[in-house]
DNA sequence: ATATAACGGAACGTTCCGTTTCGTTCAAGA
DNA sequence: TCTTGAACGAAACGGAACGTTCCGTTATAT
């Protein structure tokens, strides 16, 4: 039981050699006062979405983005209750402000959405965090929970496009938008799900065709 | 490095009190022979279900899979080579055959469909071994490329409404049916990821309507 | 009788989690 | 000015679960 209190006086700890070589810049962080430092929470969020793109969610842990971030892991858990809640504040910070499209036509916004999106997830690390929080959400209800929310959300918000077709007469007056917009979202999906984001745009125009084609007047 | 030979002479350990108390029964199995035990497969299987049901993707773990199982590691690990694989396993145990449907309507053979797979996926432990078969792709390569092929066959052969639509001219000739049949599942396994399996079957009704109404003729 | 092989038990070393302790660095308040 | 207090990184902790390996036991097959 007898603790170890040999603590290395660490003055002179101050140039130790950075052997992990995840880091540009060999210094250390430090402490700013009693408040929270923001270079530290910046790092912190950027390795964690560095490593999820990389690795994927599986090397996603503490002690990895502690390790790149060059932070302590007390640090991560000050700010951050765990692990999901870490992964869900990539992701919020990832998701990009999206379009609304509106044409004139919905075939053409429904292709659009569906281009803009798979391009979306295509490019960047954005495409891996959203495939993160699907499958934590599969075991953590935390996530799930994120997940549903999101989603509802984001199908009220494509929606539009379906709305703006019937108050234009463009489609039939008994048809759910936002049921329209959840088949939509859910192609792109299981595209993103099954990895197969690369899909021809004559592809993509015959699957937004066969999608809107029932529901005009 | 001095490797701990203290075998516990384990002759006298054949009773030990069942402390886990998750198997039913006290009894141990044993080697019944140089040939392999369809006991133990059978209660690896068996354990490795009803931890997915209960618990979920996160919950199984080989550890808790031998527990329940009350078999050793080295015997799950004799037969699988790792989680992933028990895993797979486990899936296409659980997928049951599914019916080909032919009302001669294809609305109501996608309707049917959508009905079937979400019950499916509702009782019993399918649903729950498929979210975490597709949670376990997005992180493991193995299981990325199984179900990329699963969802590839299982489009197709849902693809069959379609075909036999365009074959009765019920259907337009300009259509892709594997296409259609994915927009379909598509639309399923987001219910699926999203935990929303409880669906009416008017919504059902509907969506199956707006999927299909517009490959009419 | 002997060889072979599957079985469960037990322990290995490793990784990660979440927590605690320690010395350092500042900002805010007395 | 000086003290207090909070956030910082580093290091180590106990605990859990991992995959792996050795072991003695069991029973079939030769």
């Amino acid at each position: 039981m007898a603790r170890d209190k040999v603590q290395k006086t660490a003055a002179g700890a101050a140039e130790k050699p950075n052997t992990s070589g995840e880091s540009a810049d060999g210094k250390s962080r430090h402490s700013i006062g009693a408040r929270r430092n923001p270079e530290a929470e910046q790092a912190i969020l950027d390795a964690a979405e560095a490593i999820l793109k990389e690795k994927g969610p599986g090397g996603f842990s503490i002690e990895a983005v502690a390790r790149r971030a060059r932070a302590g892991k007390p640090t991560i858990y000050r700010w951050w209750p765990n692990r999901t809640s870490l992964l869900l504040t990539v992701y919020q910070r990832q998701k990009g402000a999206f379009d609304t499209f509106d044409s004139g036509d919905v075939e053409t916004d429904a292709l659009d959405f569906l281009d803009h999106l798979l391009a979306y997830w295509r490019e960047g690390a954005a495409g891996q965090v959203f495939r993160s929080v699907i499958a934590e959400a599969q075991s953590d209800p935390d996530a799930a929970e994120v997940l549903e929310a999101y989603s509802h959300e984001r199908h009220q918000q494509t929606a539009g496009i379906f709305r703006r077709g019937m108050a234009r007469g463009e489609l039939r007056a008994d048809i759910d938008p936002v049921l329209a917009a959840e088949t939509l979202a859910s192609f792109a999906r299981g595209r993103l799900l099954i990895g197969k984001l690369d899909v021809s745009r004559t592809e993509l125009a015959q699957a937004a065709r066969q999608i809107v084609a029932g529901l005009k007047a």
